[in-house]
DNA sequence: TAGACGACCGACCGATCGGTCGTATAGTTT
DNA sequence: AAACTATACGACCGATCGGTCGGTCGTCTA
């Protein structure tokens, strides 16, 4: 039997391409070389196969993402952890990770569904996990009091979600450093112990 | 004969759903009233229907969010206007822009031809006008020396289109305060003079 | 060793896709 | 009134889609 994950795997790097709907079984099929229906033998039907792809993907992106930078150290250094964790993930570019959850969101998010629904709750515990270390920092007056949560993890986000667009249709690399470089400068400019984060 | 005009804003609308390729000739057809034949009597094919959608989608970009914001006075107040507008575009929500957008783009951006260089090359200006106006406020010294107009360029953009990404899954309105207060505060700690820009 | 079972296959189904073609019709010209 | 032209139509094409079905083969168990 083919390995569940080689075709999950599979399936995510043609989804990033051709779109989660736009996959074609039957290319899947015989990109793994399996059967068509030996795809069935192991999803009942597409949307099955649909929402495992998107767990994966989501496994692949709390694996290298939230977990290397949840051993940084607490606070606005662990923050920052965050932010440049997936700027790395996304440098790669290996892995359709980042085109693929872009892809993805975009295509489904007019569509209601249980593949809708799972994407939306990992972005909003995406989401909520930025605006929690937030808090954290806070809390331990590594940044500055009256920082609202809930607007820097948005400002945090935006300018880490943008590198998928910039780096296709422009130079990759130098939307990492100005994502990277906006960040710290905010986080430097609302943070009272400068030593706590890079210098650039 | 059944107005171009309509077809194509039917097209962007059914595109914003169902993706810019995944768009059905047929269903387009019926949904403005004319048989499948009968378009192909306008078009060629579905390249150039998806082209001259593309191209009808900018237009209203152009009218609706450059146009205004090049009527603002020069400099920084231009600058945050165009930020502005687009955020009124997403705003408005009724037409299907911003989103068109999001999804075609992240639709094509791996599958080359004259759609994905089409819209590459709308996405190149966009960022080019961005730096242009940044720079001319540095001209007008309405922001401060040393600012790089790439670097504030990427940021003011980021953080305005990731307002379509919130605004589905999240509070949309939420997400335009977020993004307006986020570019404000951006520009007034580079602006020497306070009175150009409003307070919140 | 008999047999139950899960993995897998090739062939096939109805539906839908983009696209073609012959024809009917409305409006204009002669 | 007859002839011509532009426009749009219904019917149809081959290809591809997601999905089903009958059946084969290797393995594990009683």
């Amino acid at each position: 039997m083919r390995s569940r994950e080689t075709i999950l795997r599979q399936a995510v790097e043609l989804s990033s391409v051709e779109g989660l709907d736009g996959l074609s079984l039957g290319r899947l099929a015989t990109a793994t070389g399996v059967s068509k229906s030996g795809l069935f033998a192991h999803w009942r039907d597409k949307e099955q196969l649909q929402l495992d792809a998107v767990e994966w993907a989501v496994r692949q992106w709390t694996e290298q993402v939230v977990g290397p930078a949840l051993r940084a150290p607490a606070g606005v250094r662990r923050l920052f952890a965050l932010h440049e964790a997936r700027l790395a993930f996304y440098g790669d570019g290996v892995l359709p990770g980042g085109c693929f959850f872009f892809a993805v969101q975009a295509e489904f998010d007019d569509r209601p569904g249980a593949v809708r629904d799972r994407l939306s709750r990992s972005m909003r515990e995406w989401q909520g996990l930025i605006r929690r270390l937030v808090a954290e920092a806070v809390t331990l007056g590594e940044l500055a009091d009256g920082v609202d949560p809930a607007q820097l993890a948005y400002e945090i986000d935006a300018l880490g979600e943008m590198v998928i667009v910039h780096s296709r249709l422009h130079d990759g690399a130098q939307a990492l450093v100005h994502a990277r470089r906006a960040v710290l400068a905010r986080l430097r400019a609302l943070c009272p112990d400068p030593a706590l984060l890079p210098e650039d």
